[in-house]
DNA sequence: CAAGGTTATTGACAGTGTGACAATAAGTGT
DNA sequence: ACACTTATTGTCACACTGTCAATAACCTTG
């Protein structure tokens, strides 16, 4: 680092400006991709829907806010969890109080439980994105838009990425991932190339043993597999996207 | 929008920061991938490189932030180029003077001529992005990472959408368009099976007739082509990803 | 003007990946 | 043992890719 004086600004001489972090907490709950939404409790937008979110602290990285801000929304640590930084924005006028900057994530959380709407303060639900996206709910500020990019970064992610395995536990079967995927564009994968897909993949591994799966005991017992190290591409994609409702094959 | 009285934020009860942006700037000079950096001229980091930017305004939304630094720094348009915001970064320690949040954005250039280092208060330079990557070159800030980050974003868009056809001119040759590609991974393609993806790809039409290209006047005349519509994905890459220095073919 | 050189464009072909779908495996429940 | 369900493996036609050859169209030179 050079050692002559910093010319230390002056931040009186810049508009005040707040920054902030919201998050689109996604989880897979009945077969469905879900977005975790709470209920404003002030104005603006009092009542409406929200993406959660709320300040960056003074020395908080911004990671660290999206990472702190996961953790009091819903209970799950960054290592449970895939957080990535999705985009800014800053529109002068998307919030009427004060110039508000927002840094945008996206989280991918194993199962995550419905909040409980006990006597707590602000309202929360796991909400299906399809709701938003055929805009039967409307969003506070900008946040549908927002809520729009996470998904189509969601998306394309778990088509070159292992990343829809973040929505499962840390093993977990292959029928298990196939129905994420199936969740994640509201079709249907057939059984037998996706399987064949994720074995080709050098982004799974079989697992040693580990429990058998809960749940359905019907049917042949599936093998367990987990992510073989971090997001790497899997090479080419496991599951092709597919056009919106086609859960009827002949 | 509600009617409800807003419960204005005090500015003083947050701690100051400051929005910027950063560019990483890019353009193919001399068959070479090349990003435009400013020599710093004051502290900290003075006289090192850095990557074009400045504060966001008042007012001002954060493309709209980015668009202006592009057009200041270069002359060059919204329309002329593509433009798109890449990420933001805010560690605490980032900028010693205070605290800094910069929205980073990348751009992709048609031919932008090198700037001129006469007598201007900054020096400016179009430098090939190899010599950043290979750490011959130590940016400023966190703008290694920036950089990094803007390069693994512009090849893997280069891969799936037609933004490589941003470096050339509204009407170019597929040689021209490979060239982009080459220089982009430094690699060779080869001619036939490129022209048979721009061919079938959806994001491309032939021009109608236009200015023959100037330049080498040697072997058949190519014909011009064009940009079809919007960025959209042109269904499959059209140059798969390559080693890096794969310039030799037996 | 014909020959030779250079780039553009089109074809031919083998190897590989993909989607559709059939067949087999391995459990549960009756 | 039989019926049923899910998991896993195979088959096969077809599309896509990379390699490499052939042709086209222009420029320069003898």
């Amino acid at each position: 680092m050079p050692g002559s004086p910093l010319p230390a600004y002056n931040p009186r001489d810049y508009p005040p400006v707040a920054v902030t972090v919201d998050m689109a907490v996604f989880t897979i709950h009945d077969d469905t991709l879900r977005v975790l939404l709470v209920e404003r409790g002030e104005e603006p937008f009092k009542g409406a829907w929200a993406l959660p979110g709320g300040f960056v602290r003074p020395d908080e990285d911004l990671n660290a806010a999206a990472a702190r801000e996961l953790r009091e929304e819903t209970g799950v640590t960054e290592e449970d969890a895939y957080l990535e930084q999705l985009r800014s924005y800053g529109s002068p006028q998307r919030d009427p109080r004060m110039r508000v900057i927002t840094v945008a994530y996206w989280a991918a959380c194993p199962n995550l439980a419905p909040p409980t709407g006990g006597g707590d303060a602000a309202r929360a639900d796991l909400v299906p994105v399809s709701r938003v996206e055929d805009l039967s709910i409307d969003l506070a500020f900008d946040h549908t838009e927002i809520l729009g990019d996470a998904l189509e970064r969601l998306r394309s992610k778990m088509e070159y990425t292992a990343v829809g395995a973040r929505f499962c536990r840390p093993r977990f079967t292959i029928s298990e991932l196939r129905r994420v995927y199936e969740a994640a564009w509201n079709t249907t994968l057939d059984p037998g190339n996706f399987q064949r897909n994720v074995r080709r993949s050098s982004s799974f591994k079989k697992a040693r043993s580990g429990d058998p799966p809960r749940g359905h005991r019907v049917g042949r017992p599936a093998s367990l597999w987990s992510i073989r190290g971090e997001l790497s591409s899997p090479g080419r994609p496991l599951a092709t996207r597919r056009g919106p409702r086609a859960k009827n094959r002949g």
